[in-house]
RNA sequence: AGGCACGUAGCUCAGGGGGAGAGCGCUACCCUGACACGGUAGAGGUCAUGGGUUCAAAUCCCAUCGUGCCUACCA
């Protein structure tokens, strides 16, 4: 392969293609938990089997993909542990829309075939976003691919489940829980999303049992009323102490309600009357429970009316409502009825309204659990960045409630709890087949099945083999680093804490990172029903992978949303595009020298060797810092910054006089040879940020073999720091630049060289300029160099003010005076205004006095040179203006 | 109701007590033998508002306004 074959531009799409299966032949991202080198491990947040990527998988896994690139470059021993959650809700119902379309639905085909077709379906469809997360060039160790639903994860399911309850951990009982009537299914605290819902707050008349008079209760949800098994009132309430009557009767029903008081019942909401209903409301129960209430459910698991509505069976809750007003209204009843904002649960799967409702379910006891996990990110064991998030995790360790771990569905991990006739539960690691207690072989296992969080808690170990002890186990964990969104802190993190520090004894990971959400260019949130959704699949291909991960990775500022926009994307595909350039520059010129770069570089390094040198050192430490510390986009920000604006805008075209200068052949082999270590550097500093195109021109250069990815990273050579190089550069970069400023505000035709001469105050000044003046001359098109004593610098020029140095442009005949004039005077202007406030400071005593001398220096230097440099433009600015 | 962020160039965003930055966009010139997905030179900001701390505030503190998010059982 040669140059010959770089195209002038950069192709991402057979390039892409082409590595990855390269890399996976390689077995380069295989984990080897024999191995001698430190350890370095992350496990996926598994994506949903059902899942497509979206762009925030995309930004998660990009993350992840760049420190584990770079770990293994720095010698670290990387486990990637890749996998896919079975998504229990989500993928049932995905399956069941499928058989819906055969007309089918779960019941028909029972459990067992139902849960077949699910396998099948997950064969056939599931894991899309495997190859979706390759393509993004994820370098997770395929080879271990779990599936929360595999045997292994099954059995540490198991084992936990069973030791929790026989710690008493576990429980089984009637609460008021979360149910989705539409997934007829329990919910967790968690999956019940609170959205604001403008409601109304309806006065209903509950009449005294003895006919005088009535209470007004006051309630969102008229409905219910069917089960209220009392009226509760505020015993301090100056209103309610002496009433009526001890009873009312229940309209439309006809039930007498006893009327209790519990401080519990506010005095300023509503009436200060309460309707309790214990079966569908989480306080109601609570009161229920209290005063020794009757219990009354009146809604299925559909969320109708039942039977014991009386004539309102049948009817959908919403309806049930509208027709219980009517009565209400027609009975003259309903006093009064407002709007009303408040926040109702949703199913987080569907959306659909939340019905709380009195049911048999199974619960995790958390407490004892989320004490240790908040001790260990307390105690330092666990670190959350960025540290903000760690107040909001204290906050939801420390009002935990207990966890609704059972669903009524049929996908996911069966409780391994058995009903005996006898009345017995036993719960066990095996299938048992007789009753522990009367010995029966009559066993039914629980129907439920577990929360797919209770799973994806066990993630860093289950996957790692657990419960046996593994070699994996032992090397990899505790895991290194969990990325992920903040939208999961609680859902996922919170309970791998408590599990991970319950049954490893150790926390799950060391370092949390928590990165923003991906929002659109407006800074919505992208959704599916939005239709603002930017698919990465789609970006991809029109911008290229490496082009895609290096905007995320730039827009990954800590603490902040990320608002997506093509034109960042498209301005990083030009990034990705201009290293191919410089490498086709490279490589074309290493060719030139017939591949004899590198023999013939005892020469003294030039300037510009010794200042790209120390600048791709700086470089490399700033990227590493800044990976290490998750600040994603110092990381790329910082390679971008000397990748365009050092290396290829001076240092490459610093180097072409050498380069082309065939009288010299031992200086262009220095130059050859000092390209060839820096861009190698360069590609190795990009790799984690853009792995294709740096695995493609790594492959490509002189004198290479294998992969970029087992290539080191460069590590700081102390002795390449060149702080005179760097001041140096400083200059002659900044003689250039008037050079071309000068040019360009005179309207020098872009071919025309000029000549140019310099009047010097300082003799370091003078050796670099004068030792580099072929550089300037070649930079600037500048046709000669001449040095002359201030005294003699010529007068009819454009001229500018640099450190040390004025330096002249005589333009006989070509200089508009006016116009040198003008850009004089705004030259001294803008010098003034920047150096401003560093007068005023040396003027004001409590500065000279209080501040530190250092600081004190600077701005006296920082003056002086700016009063030199004014100084010198207002010398040449009244030359000029003595020609008008 | 509480909590957490955020208001910096036309747009999208970095920065975070001592010289206002980037990308895109804009203006002018240039197809210069790596690159027009490019080059060179420019224009553009009282860093939301009002106080305070400090020798010094875009940066720290308080308040106000605006925006977003999270948590929450006043029906």
């Amino acid at each position: 392969m040669t140059s010959a074959t770089l195209d002038k531009s950069y192709d991402p799409q057979q390039v892409e293609a082409r590595w990855y299966s390269y890399w996976e032949r390689n077995a380069l991202f295989t984990a080897d938990p024999s191995s001698l080198r430190p350890p370095y491990s992350i496990v996926i947040p598994p994506p949903n089997v059902t899942g497509q990527l979206h762009i925030g998988h995309a930004l998660d896994n990009t993350l992840q993909d760049i420190l584990c690139r770079f770990k293994r470059m720095r010698g670290y021993e990387v486990l990637w542990m890749p996998g896919t959650d079975h998504a229990g809700i989500a993928t049932q119902n995905v399956v069941e829309r499928e058989i819906a379309k055969e007309g089918l639905t779960r019941h028909d085909l029972g459990r067992e075939k139902f849960i077949e077709r699910v396998w099948k379906w997950k064969e056939e469809y599931g894991g899309k976003i495997i190859n979706q997360l390759k393509r993004l060039g994820a370098s997770c160790d395929w080879s271990r691919e779990r599936f929360t639903m595999d045997e292994g994860l099954s059995r540490a399911v198991r084992e936990v489940f069973v030791r929790l309850y026989e710690e008493g951990l576990i429980y089984r009982g009637d609460y008021i829980i979360n149910w989705c009537p539409r997934c007829h299914t329990a919910l967790s605290d968690l999956e019940s999303e609170h959205e604001e819902v403008k409601g109304g707050l309806y006065h209903i008349r509950y009449p005294f049992r003895n006919g005088q008079g009535w209470i007004t209760v006051a309630t969102t949800r008229p409905e219910t009323m069917l089960g209220d098994t009392a009226v509760a009132v505020n015993p301090e309430d100056p209103r309610y102490k002496n009433l009526a009557d001890d009873k009312v009767v229940l309209p439309l029903v006809g039930r007498e309600l006893p009327i209790i008081r519990d401080s519990y019942v506010a005095l300023d909401f509503g009436t200060g009357a309460l309707k309790v209903t214990p079966a569908h409301d989480p306080h109601d129960f609570d009161l229920g429970r209290k005063h020794g209430l009757e219990v009354i459910r009146i809604m299925d698991d559909s969320g109708r009316i039942n039977e014991l509505g009386g004539a309102y069976a049948g009817l959908d809750r919403f309806e049930a409502r509208k027709k219980v007003l009517e009565d209400l209204q027609v009975q003259g009843l309903l006093e009064k009825q407002q709007e009303h904002l408040h926040a109702v649960g949703h199913c987080y799967r569907c959306k659909t309204m939340v019905e709380p409702i009195l049911s048999k379910q199974w619960f995790v006891k958390v407490e004892p659990l989320a004490a240790e996990a908040l001790k260990a990110v307390q105690q330092g064991d666990t670190r959350i960045v960025p540290a903000q998030w760690t107040k909001t995790y204290y906050e939801w360790m420390t009002n935990i409630r207990d966890w609704c771990i059972s669903r009524q569905i049929w996908w996911g991990h069966r409780i391994p709890a058995w009903y005996c006739e006898c009345g017995e539960v036993i719960v066990s690691r095996a299938t048992p087949d007789k009753c522990s207690k009367c010995g029966g072989g009559d066993l039914r296992q629980e129907t439920d099945v577990l929360d797919t969080w209770f799973s994806s808690g066990l993630w860093p170990f289950s996957t790692m083999g657990w419960p046996d002890q593994t070699p994996e186990l032992k090397k990899f964990y505790p895991t290194s680093c969990l990325v992920t969104g903040f939208d999961i802190l609680f859902f996922w993190v919170a309970r791998m804490m408590m599990m991970g520090i319950k049954f490893m004894g150790e926390v799950p990971f060391k370092d949390v990172c928590i990165h923003a959400l991906v929002r659109d260019a407006h800074g919505q949130k992208m959704s599916k029903s939005k239709g603002n959704v930017m698919d990465p699949l789609i970006i991809m291909d029109q911008y290229g992978t490496d082009a895609f991960r290096f905007t995320l990775a730039a827009f990954a500022a800590q603490g902040r949303d990320i608002k997506m926009s093509e034109e960042r994307i498209a301005g990083y595909r030009n990034f990705v595009n201009k290293i191919w350039n410089a490498a086709r520059f490279t490589m074309m010129n290493l060719e030139a020298g017939g591949g004899q770069a590198g023999e013939d570089d005892k020469l003294a390094p030039t300037l510009e060797d010794r200042w790209i040198l120390s600048r791709i050192n700086r470089t490399a430490a700033e990227v590493a810092a800044a990976i290490d510390d998750y600040r994603f986009n110092d990381a790329a920000g910082a390679v971008y910054q000397f990748a365009w604006h050092e290396f290829c805008d001076w240092y490459l075209e610093l180097i072409k006089a050498p380069l082309y200068n065939q009288e010299d052949p031992a200086g262009q082999a220095r130059a050859r040879a000092t390209l060839a270590e820096v861009f190698s550097r360069l590609l190795r500093i990009l790799h984690p940020l853009m792995p294709f195109v740096t695995e493609e021109l790594w492959q490509r250069l002189p004198g290479v073999e294998g992969s970029i990815m087992k290539a080191p990273w460069p590590e700081g050579r102390p002795d390449e720091i060149d702080l005179e190089a760097e001041a140096g550069m400083e200059l002659i970069m900044s003689a250039i630049s008037a050079v071309r400023n000068i040019r360009a505000e005179a309207g020098v035709a872009p071919g025309k060289e000029v000549p140019v001469v310099l009047s010097f105050d300082q003799d370091s000044a003078r050796r670099m300029l004068l030792g580099h003046a072929g550089r300037l001359q070649s930079l600037a098109k500048i046709s000669s160099v001449e040095d002359v004593p201030a005294g003699r610098a010529p007068e009819k020029a454009a001229s500018a003010a640099l450190a040390g140095v004025t330096l002249y442009v005589p333009l006989a005949g070509l200089v508009d005076f006016a116009a040198e004039a003008a850009r004089l005077a705004k030259e001294i202007a803008k010098l003034e205004k920047e150096i401003a406030p560093s007068r005023k400071k040396l003027t004001n005593e409590g500065f000279l006095a209080k501040a530190p001398a250092e600081v004190v220096d600077k701005e006296k230097a920082k003056v002086g040179e700016a009063d030199s440099k004014i100084g010198r433009l207002q010398d040449s600015l009244a030359k000029v203006k003595s020609f008008l």
